[in-house]
DNA sequence: AAATTGTGAAACCGAATAGTTGCGTTTATA
DNA sequence: TATAAACGCAACTATTCGGTTTCACAATTT
């Protein structure tokens, strides 16, 4: 089972789910409220967001708080870094072929 | 059909192909040769990119191009800073609790 | 102790997805 | 002109995914 934090946000009720908890802890059923399904579909997408640790789960009583964790996050910063550093990377090669055809054509 | 940059990049081969082409625009054989899976099966997953705009056709006689197109990349980003803002407003309001604590205990 | 509340887990379903195979079209080459 | 190469598209398959329904379990409330 693929399970990392891009296949997480691919979907936008789990998108959608971490921008509501970015702001406070919640629990299933008022997570829920906020959207137009049922708490298990929700669970379902917390089930998810747990097991890539993009979120963790404290037990309080009979309720659950979900909280994001951040920290994840910072995995799609080191990619998107990654590729802007191979795009830069790209126009250096250009800049030298330039700079190479101007020595030559001197 | 959802065809976002969040779909497009959850899958792992394509997150492979982006990084490829990020260096240089390459033909769907050519990107095919570093994988262990078919052309076509490639060029399924340049249509996915094609159509949610990371990536970038170019014929060139009987060949085509493909070339990334940073500028999609910003929608991640955005993204991620907008959750980043709600995180941080969360400190501020732990922040506010706190100081209304204290000056009520005074 | 009994009823209620908050929850996860399992079974199931329809839609989407990744992959393969086969085919047709266009461009280049012998 | 015949052949080969590069490619997209359509049909098909197996798997995954998001969602619903049902059930079981533990913590509260009455």
């Amino acid at each position: 089972m693929r399970r990392d934090v891009f296949q997480a946000i691919a979907d936008p009720t789990r998108r959608a789910i971490i921008a509501l908890i970015a702001l406070q802890a919640l629990t299933p059923n008022a997570i829920a409220e906020h959207f137009d399904t049922t708490r298990q579909a929700i669970s379902k997408h917390l089930k998810v967001l747990t097991e890539c640790e993009l979120v963790q789960p404290e037990q309080q009583g009979r309720e659950i708080y979900y909280q994001l964790k951040m920290d994840k996050m910072k995995e799609l910063d080191i990619w998107l870094e990654q590729i802007r550093k191979i795009w830069e990377k790209r126009f250096d090669q250009l800049d030298n072929l330039l700079q190479q055809l101007k020595e030559n054509g001197q």
